[in-house]
RNA sequence: GCCCGGAUGGUGGAAUAGGUAGACACGCAGGACUUAAAAUCCUGUGACCAUUGCGGUCGUGCGGGUUCAAUUCCCGCUCCGGGUACCA
């Protein structure tokens, strides 16, 4: 009987669904194992074979895991709030929701097919009340809590509200923003205009609860603040930093710029150290933790205040550098900053003016790719060296960001190459305070040598130099060691539609939540999902009478990005339907973080960054007993797309001589399209062979030409000149096999390939070229799991995504290579039959040599798995099903045990044969093997002899032998004596069982 | 520019502790079976030289080094991929 991968298949995903096979429940006894699947967002494109490689080998470590005896939690659901499905609902109307169903069953549907071992009745999805119930939740628990600097904690609003009724905010450390008593509107409080963000417990106990709740909402984790947003006009929403690249739109592409807008924000900022420094704790790659790290983008240094000339006010700014402050010649602001138009002079008001008109206009774009072009204007005021007293101009440009630091700096144009460079187009001083630096072009910002002209400083290091700078700073009262960070705080609103609504209403302006009894809070109904005409976000669209719950004057009309949802789902699958907790303390106790994540690495500064941070906060707050959500993690690369091309020939003019002034010859656009297979092209391309793909090209046209030359044409035809060159199109890669091209396939394709014409190669053939490029339909290179499962079957298509190579590195699919694991999978098959076909495996003790494959391949595979190597598991089961073969084995316990080792990569296949064998439970239950050392010993090794290093003929020998007798047997050889000519060894090198070398 | 990865046959890749480079596959070539094709099976397949046989030389991006021995360790480059980019 042959191996009917379709029956079986089928057989087995019924079997399985009905049986529960892959149910899991909480179970102290066993060791649990949490593996995880990044959540897909279900587009409407479907999967294609690049998609399912990381839920392979998540799938294949979850049923390892499970048959060594742990309690394997392996989920699968979706994050299906989003974009797409919102762009597709303003085209046609149609509510998201209906499109997020269709293409959640759809992925369910491709992913059923592959067989994994996901117990579906914990999926969950974000865009479901019952789940953005508790997206909410966490929502109101962020904004109900502050972070306790002292604690280096995030703790409950209540705490700070007894904290300031005790000793006011004095003995209160927390994360706050620095200034924050500036945009507090004092004509509201008692404590007048001298307030500087101190007050006592009795101010606290004369405010209202309004004033209270004015002050508090500084210090909240989830606040509403004008900020400087990435304004996406044609999106019509804001996007996070993650969600740019190269200041353009990551979806779609399109501009962005920046816009002061009132916007809901969590203070990632409070966590900053932490999220570096427990990067140390997690075996995720270097290369992720990297980006991690630069993202965050600590660095420190030095906060200092420049007092101004005949001004109050004093210009603070960060620097790295505060060892040379005596390099200060003069200072830089942001041209969005506050105090630009306060201290310019009368003189310089037209042109700072219109420098700031021009710099608010560049987008972000403009300003990024013109960093050549040094641009400023002197704002007339002078700053005070803190140390020297000398008078230092204050310039405006935007190479100073806004949103960074203070938004202004102490230019320093000795150690910093774009101060020198503003300081060179602008002419101003430059003094060198490196002893024995030479100053030509380049600024010196080592950290190394001595500094020089820097009074008190000078002869320092920069170490000794920094420590002494601060010190005196402090001293002084005009500054102090300052860490900065490069993360934002992340904004969390979104103008969108299709996400979760916010549990926020509005009642005079001013911001009250839902309680936590109301939740969830679900989409109201709106006519479009379109901005409103004032440009307000689509939920302002509905009415009052639309929205479950409305309270106040109005409700907030923004929802949350993208990954709201995704920052904590992983807990949510744990107790996915749970409706008093987002999950049950005794459930996330016991599942604990997830023990292996496999996704890919572009979430680096986006989901994974914010699950840290959601998971922390979290855990702050009591809600989960861990701080980091992903212990080990595994990026998988990416399959890229094999494009199949083919040549097509563009016939620019021909002549016949005698008759190339005809009005009435036909031109050569009428001619059919021409083709030429990829042999002719590489010719032409390469320019040789020139004569003979000439002719082949050539004597076809003049055919072509015979067959559409009117007849009173048919002259001489031989002699005709043509004018042609090619172009490489891509070909449907599912009318191509084995690159060469299906030409009826091909006709039908499209409507102006019908009647094409084809040259072909000697084999008359038609070879298609081919180019490596990401997977796509534009470059119709995509290849679906479900042709391939139709074609191979699920388990062949699962095993052949490991083969490829290193899950982590992308590659190139290439679907002839399929075949190869399908035969393994079949040579398998056949030696559970013999040669009448019927199923025949032997009791009994199998031979020695049977036995020796076996526990070689066992211990391989175990130890493969170990690491992670899920593609040479593969390789080690088709050495054993080859030796087998040729071992002609068929005995009933052995290939039962080798069943086991590949049924993590072919469920269904084992499952079949393991049932064939008179089992009644699933395999997927089934123990382990171990391998036994006793199979595995040789009494003999072959050892491989090299002279100098190089391999020159093999010598078996008894492993037995001590290395002064391997030595002289080696040496009593006549091959040795071949080599030695005469002479004799220098050195003999015994390595037992691995090696001998000898030295001449 | 800066930071991080990578480079092995025609192709995907293997070599886990410095110890036989190219396992396992794909592809290709030849053969068997067949009226024929498909399927299956067998043989060969890094390059070059030799070929009647034995065999020999080179070879893991390039150049050096350490070592009895280097794809593996060290130094200096080249190219490719990813991240980031006026971050003070």
């Amino acid at each position: 009987m042959n191996y009917n991968f379709r029956e079986i298949e089928a057989k087995w995903h019924k079997k399985w669904a009905e049986e529960g096979t892959y149910k899991v429940t909480e179970d102290g006894d066993k060791e649990k194992f949490y593996v995880l699947d990044m959540f897909p967002y279900p587009s409407g494109a479907g999967l294609h074979v690049g998609h399912p490689l990381g839920y392979i080998a998540s799938d294949v470590i979850a049923r390892y895991k499970t048959h060594l005896g742990y309690n394997v939690l392996h989920p699968m659901g979706y994050d299906s709030f989003g974009l797409p499905a919102e762009q597709y609902a303003i085209q046609t109307g149609q509510h998201p929701a209906i499109t997020t169903e269709e293409n959640i069953s759809r992925y369910r549907q491709q992913l059923e097919k592959l067989g994994f071992n996901y117990d579906w009745s914990r999926e969950v999805r974000t865009s479901s009340p019952e789940y953005y119930k508790w997206t909410q939740w966490i929502f109101i628990q962020l904004y109900n809590s502050w972070y306790n600097e002292k604690t280096n904690k995030a703790e409950s609003i209540d705490a700070l509200v007894k904290a300031f009724e005790t000793n006011g905010s004095y003995a209160v450390d927390a994360a706050i923003e620095k200034e924050w008593y500036k945009t507090l509107d004092l004509s509201q409080f008692a404590f007048g205009e001298y307030f500087a963000g101190e007050f006592t417990a009795t101010d606290w106990e004369v405010m209202n609860d309004e004033q209270r709740e004015l002050i508090l909402a500084h210090y909240r984790l989830a606040f509403l603040s004008d900020t400087w947003v990435n304004w996406c006009e044609e999106l019509g929403t804001v996007l996070a930093n993650d969600e740019i690249k190269d200041g353009l739109s990551e979806r779609g592409g399109h501009p962005v710029e920046q816009r002061l807008m009132k916007q809901w924000s969590l203070r990632i900022t409070a966590y900053a150290d932490r999220l570096i420094n427990d990067l140390e704790k997690l075996d995720w790659p270097d290369s992720i933790k990297e980006i991690q790290r630069n993202w965050i983008g600590k660095s420190r240094g030095a906060s200092v205040s420049f007092t101004l000339e005949n001004y109050n006010d004093k210009i603070e700014v960060f620097t790295t550098r505060p060892d040379t402050i005596f390099g200060v010649t003069f200072m830089v602001l942001a041209p969005e900053h506050p105090l630009v138009a306060k201290i310019t002079t009368a003189n310089n008001k037209d042109e700072i003016n219109a420098y700031v008109k021009q710099a608010m206009a560049r987008s972000e774009r403009d300003r990024q790719s013109d960093v050549k072009t040094v641009t400023g204007a002197f704002t007339g005021a002078y700053a005070k060296h803190p140390f020297s007293g000398d008078l230092i101009p204050v310039w405006i440009a935007d190479y100073v960001l806004a949103g960074y630091g203070t938004g202004a700096i102490m230019a320093v144009p000795s150690g910093d190459q774009r101060d020198l460079h503003f300081a060179g187009t602008f002419d101003l001083p430059v003094v060198n305070i490196f002893e024995g630096i030479e100053l030509t072009k380049e600024a010196y910002s080592e950290k190394t040598g001595k500094l020089q002209n820097s009074g008190f400083l000078s002869g320092m290091t920069v170490e000794k130099a920094t420590e002494e700078v601060i010190r005196e700073l402090e001293a002084k009262g005009i500054g102090y060691g300052k860490t900065n960070y490069r993360l934002r705080d992340a904004i969390f609103s979104r103008q969108r539609y299709w996400g979760e609504p916010f549990p926020v209403y509005y009642e005079n302006g001013k911001p009250k939540l839902l309680s936590e009894s109301e939740l969830p809070l679900t989409l109201p109904k709106v006519d479009k999902y379109l901005p409103t005409e004032s440009g307000e976000p689509p939920l302002a669209r509905a009415r009052r009478e639309d929205w479950p719950i409305f309270k106040g004057d109005a409700m907030e009309c923004n929802t949350m990005p993208g990954w709201a949802g995704s920052s904590w789902y992983f807990l949510r699958y744990m107790d996915p339907n749970n409706k008093n907790a987002l999950v049950a303390p005794e459930k996330v106790d016991y599942w604990g973080a997830v023990d292996l994540y496999m996704g890919g690495a572009e979430h680096a500064t986006g989901h994974l960054l914010y699950s840290r941070f959601w998971t922390k906060f979290l855990s702050d707050r009591g809600v989960i007993p861990f701080d980091e959500p992903f212990k080990k993690m595994v990026n998988q690369g990416m399959i890229l797309g094999r494009s199949s091309i083919v040549y097509r020939l563009e016939l620019n003019s021909y002549m016949i001589p005698g008759l190339d002034d005809d009005p009435n010859l036909p031109s050569p656009k009428s001619f059919p399209e021409i083709f030429v297979t990829r042999e002719i092209y590489l010719d032409w391309e390469k320019d040789q062979k020139v004569n003979e793909f000439k002719y082949n090209v050539e004597h076809r046209l003049g055919t072509l030409l015979h067959e559409l030359l009117p007849e009173e044409f048919q002259m001489d035809l031989s002699n005709t000149f043509w004018e042609y060159t090619f172009s490489a199109l891509h070909v449907d890669v599912s009318i191509v096999h084995n690159d060469e091209l299906d030409i009826p396939a091909f006709r039908k394709w499209r409507i102006d390939y019908e009647d094409a014409v084809f040259i072909l190669n000697e084999n008359e053939k038609y070879k298609c070229g081919h180019e490596i490029e990401k997977m796509s339909k534009r470059w119709f290179n995509v290849v679906t799991p479900d042709s391939l499962c139709e074609e191979y079957g699920a388990d062949t298509l699962r095993m052949y995504e490991m083969f490829l190579g290193p899950v982590e590195q992308s590659k190139p699919w290439d679907t002839q290579g399929i075949s190869g694991v399908h035969n393994f999978l079949r040579k398998f098959w056949r030696l559970f039959y013999n040669e009448k076909g019927e199923f025949d495996v032997s009791e009994g003790q199998a031979s020695k040599a049977a036995m020796k494959t076996l526990h070689k391949t066992i211990k391989k595979i175990t130890e493969d798995l170990e690491r992670l190597s899920w593609n040479t598991v593969v390789s080690a089961c088709m050495i054993a099903v080859n030796e087998l073969i040729t071992e002609k084995c068929n005995n009933k316990k052995v290939l039962e045990t080798m069943l086991i080792l590949v049924s993590p990569y072919a469920p269904h296949f084992a499952e079949e044969l393991w049932e064939k064998l008179g089992n009644s439970t699933s395999i997927s239950k089934a123990p382990w093997p171990k391998y036994d050392e006793a199979w595995l010993k040789d009494s003999e090794f072959d050892y491989p002899v090299s002279f100098n290093g190089k391999m020159r003929f093999k010598l078996s020998l008894s492993t037995e032998l001590s290395k002064e007798e391997v030595e002289k047997a080696v040496l009593e050889t006549e091959d040795a004596a071949k080599y030695l000519e005469g002479k004799s060894p220098k050195k003999v090198i015994v390595v037992p069982k691995r090696i001998v070398n000898i030295v001449v």
